[in-house]
DNA sequence: ACCGTGTGGGCGAACGTTCGCTCACAGTCG
DNA sequence: CGACTGTGAGCGAACGTTCGCCCACACGGT
């Protein structure tokens, strides 16, 4: 357990009988001028000591560290998570080591994360947190240093984004829920302020409104994206409007609260209430009953964003439109039909 | 978005007219023997110049970087999630940042990660996979490594652990599902080779023998920690032994698994089967029923890790006992009595 | 014998810091 | 008035690499 003294290169090439410079070449860099003999002795010197190059000292040297930062939020919330998974494996599979932060509640301590990133000289950064998009300080500070790719929009804009289409996915969800028979269609919506509810509202209203029905702004209940302000909100819009009889929710996570203040107030789901909610993750199909949702790519969006990062690192131009993955309606038990 | 270039210290320097080594003393060093004016002219100049130290150089220098490596697993699974989150926020509340690096499933890329996390120098390594415990290479590289403090059983033993007493948290749960009247006692067990579930499955033998009650090996399933796999298991458990009326499950994932299987079998819980799961991730209380639970301190676990890791890093001596940190019963619904 | 051309390897410099020593200068004391 | 002390700042070296230029040598052709 003692502090390990690490093996320099230019060890190796004592024991090698060359100098630092030439065993540099033969290990790390690629323009070998050297011949195979040399070469083998470096390698098995290298081998027997035990080297493990220092990347920092050759970061200094090349300005450049490998390593991609990810804010992440807080992160009880299991869609994000799976997103910024995907991200770091992905950046793994690219040579890239991942430095993550995790928001404190609330997302105050943004400006102190993306700092502590730009110290250690990150090469780009992923923000994956919602949260940033009220912190107009992480947004400057994100825009002046390098290379971001962010899966949510951040305030003032001009950053790329990789995400689904919040819009599409409010309209499929109620879509399917009117298809079903439904009029009194509720929705347990995100915090109103965020771009993702609002759009998703906006998918919600199209499709009543194409379906003749007019939006009611009692049927629209706001929750904080966590189980427990979504089982209050829903109890709450329950006794507003008793005769709803359908609910859009904007998260599978907030689903859990949903069906949980549901099966309190004794509505059976989806005999009395049917459910539809985004995201799919993993476990979805394991609430009781199986959540109907439209699954959002998250694993997806996390390697998507990581490729768009590394081209942008290597140079290439910053695209101006945000990327939108397609989303899909996955029909289980809770929506009460199979009807596609 | 074009590459920043970033300022050094000589350039600060160089507008505040002093050597960058009198620059570097007030602006990251202690040992500030500078006059007050001089300070000043040098905090003006850096802050003018929006100066961001490169904590490259220095770890350079100073053979440290500030940086914790956080091998965690797959992370589907809530409960990882929530002690790496921990313990990433713990760290950087002492100024360090960390390098993860995420399992892929079956964990063969551990040696991967490891050696990424050794090539960037970090301090110290966290373990938080579970995967890990069958993975010789990754013990003998951490061991040789330095200081690495991990939340389960390491092959090779002599890595100092964190965790809590899993042997407990399977008594408590059993005995307070035989206070509640049940001796058909199941369980849902994770993978038999993990030395957790051994534990766990000794707690649960334990209270049954205490009890007067002979544990059959036929109530014993065993899952994979998902959910799915745990749905699985408790089919094929139903299906043996159709008499059982009280379930311990080994991890509240898996325990929406069973509660899936049991609501598909018609089984009520807990009229029709009671259980006690353990972990209490954040959303156990919004399932359907409410599950009852043994609390295992994930976020506190996470934390008492970093401090610990910092503590060796520090040059303190390395505990020869694991930290085992108490477990406590949540009572729900899902074991259908409030009594403790 | 001379010049060019490869080939194999050495070597200085640089990356941006920290660390500790040196040094100049002014003030204080005997 | 000289020696000592303390203060403020400079400066060389080192950390472990990579990068590109330089050099010695051997060989082939004229």
């Amino acid at each position: 357990m003692a502090q390990r003294r690490y093996v320099s290169i230019k060890e190796v090439a004592a024991t090698a009988g060359v100098s630092f410079q030439t065993a540099s070449k033969v290990l790390n860099g690629g323009d070998v001028r050297v011949s195979a003999e040399t070469a083998a002795r470096i390698v098995a010197a290298a081998e027997r000591l035990g080297y493990q190059p220092n990347t920092i000292a050759r970061s200094l040297v090349q300005r450049s560290t490998a390593t991609l930062g990810l804010i992440a939020s807080d992160a009880t919330d299991v869609a994000i998570t799976l997103a910024s998974v995907a991200a770091e494996q992905a950046a793994r599979r690219h040579g890239h080591a991942v430095l993550v932060g995790h928001l404190a509640p609330g997302g105050g301590d943004g400006a102190s994360i993306v700092r502590t990133l730009i110290e250690r000289r990150v090469d780009g950064v992923i923000a994956a947190a919602p949260d940033l998009e009220e912190n107009e300080e992480v947004g400057e500070l994100l825009r002046a240093h390098g290379p971001t790719v962010s899966l949510q929009s951040i305030p003032g804009g001009g950053l790329p984004l990789v995400g689904s289409n919040h819009r599409d996915t409010g309209r499929i969800a109620t879509e399917h829920l009117i298809g079903l028979g439904h009029e009194a269609i509720g929705t347990v919506a995100g915090l109103f302020r965020r771009r993702v509810t609002r759009s998703r509202l906006h998918g919600y209203e199209d499709a009543l409104r194409q379906a003749g029905i007019e939006p009611d702004e009692g049927l629209v209940a706001e929750a904080d994206w966590t189980p427990a302000g979504a089982a209050a909100a829903t109890k709450a819009l329950l006794e507003r409007r008793p005769e709803v009889t359908a609910l859009f929710v904007h998260s599978d996570m907030m689903a859990m609260g949903v069906l949980s203040a549901l099966y309190e107030a004794g509505r059976r789901v989806p005999a009395g209430v049917a459910v539809v909610s985004c995201d799919d993750i993993p476990f979805a199909q394991f609430l009781a009953p199986p959540l109907s949702t439209v699954r959002v790519p998250l694993a997806e969006t996390g390697q998507r964003a990581v490729d768009l990062l590394l081209r942008m690192i290597a140079g290439d131009p910053v695209p101006d439109k945000p990327l939108l993955l397609p989303v899909e309606l996955i029909v289980r038990e809770s929506c009460g039909g199979r009807v596609t």
